[in-house]
DNA sequence: CTTGACCCCGTACCGTGGTACGGGGTTTAC
DNA sequence: GTAAACCCCGTACCACGGTACGGGGTCAAG
């Protein structure tokens, strides 16, 4: 139970310091207490949570809204319902980007097949396709 | 073949008339000829090209990105297979990033099935599962 | 008991992707 | 022929997600 500094949290995380004092500022994680010499002291699973921020962040989600799944914890009168509301949004709106990128990456696919030959890009059916049609997607 | 003022492609492409100077700066939209009072004269195809940029941009690509494989056309000496090679490394990129979202969802969608209760958030196991665990993403 | 690595805080700065403002010229429609 | 609506340009500003800087206190090793 060796309450950890923001240097070994921000390490554990693979964040910087600046960050982890970022993060706070911003409410995405709690103020941990201090020691005498006003040290921040976090409890040991505070890399975990960062790492989730991280991890979230980098699938697309930004701060605000992992801010947002974070505090409806802390919020009072908010029921496990509640959560799960919020969770099937978060779901739908995941499935709709998931859905989208499939229609470009088959779009790409479709003209790199077409594309099967070795002249200047002036004539590369894929750069065609960029100009006039690229509403396919 | 009339030519279409700033506004009109903006409006056509569904953005702001700022927004095209923007892009123009950045070299995503060529600067294209003036009139005798320095009016832009866009050629009839620039709507599209500017929703083909803002759809690549909703999906996540930055326009940095979009601008390299924009300019593949114009440089000298590509050739069609540098681009087939570009558009593959996209491909890539999109679907590790599909990948990733459907871990995401599948992981949201476990917690979703688990949490069957009307109680408060507190006990909520979406949220329990938020704190230690989520490296099961 | 000092040297270096760590921590504090506040403020400033960065790139990205725009948006707004202000002072001016032009075109269009009545 | 004049008023509204459009265009020009440059500059400034915005939110986001950090990153860096500077001046200072603290702690652990030699």
């Amino acid at each position: 139970m060796k309450p950890l500094t923001i240097g070994q949290v921000a390490k554990l995380a693979g964040v910087g310091v600046e960050t982890m004092r970022f993060y706070e500022r911003n409410g995405l994680v709690a103020a941990p207490p201090r020691n005498d010499a006003g040290y921040r002291q976090y409890p040991e699973d505070t890399p975990l949570r960062v790492r989730f921020i991280r991890h979230a962040k980098d699938l697309g989600f930004s701060l605000r809204e992992i801010q947002d799944l974070l505090s409806l914890k802390t919020g009072p009168g908010t029921t496990c319902s509640d959560v799960r509301h919020v969770a099937r949004i978060k779901i739908g709106e995941i499935e709709a980007r998931i859905i989208a990128m499939k229609r470009m990456k088959t779009a790409l696919s479709k003209l790199v097949d077409v594309c099967a030959g070795d002249g200047p890009a002036g004539e590369c059916p894929i750069l065609d396709a960029l100009e006039p049609d690229w509403d396919i997607l």
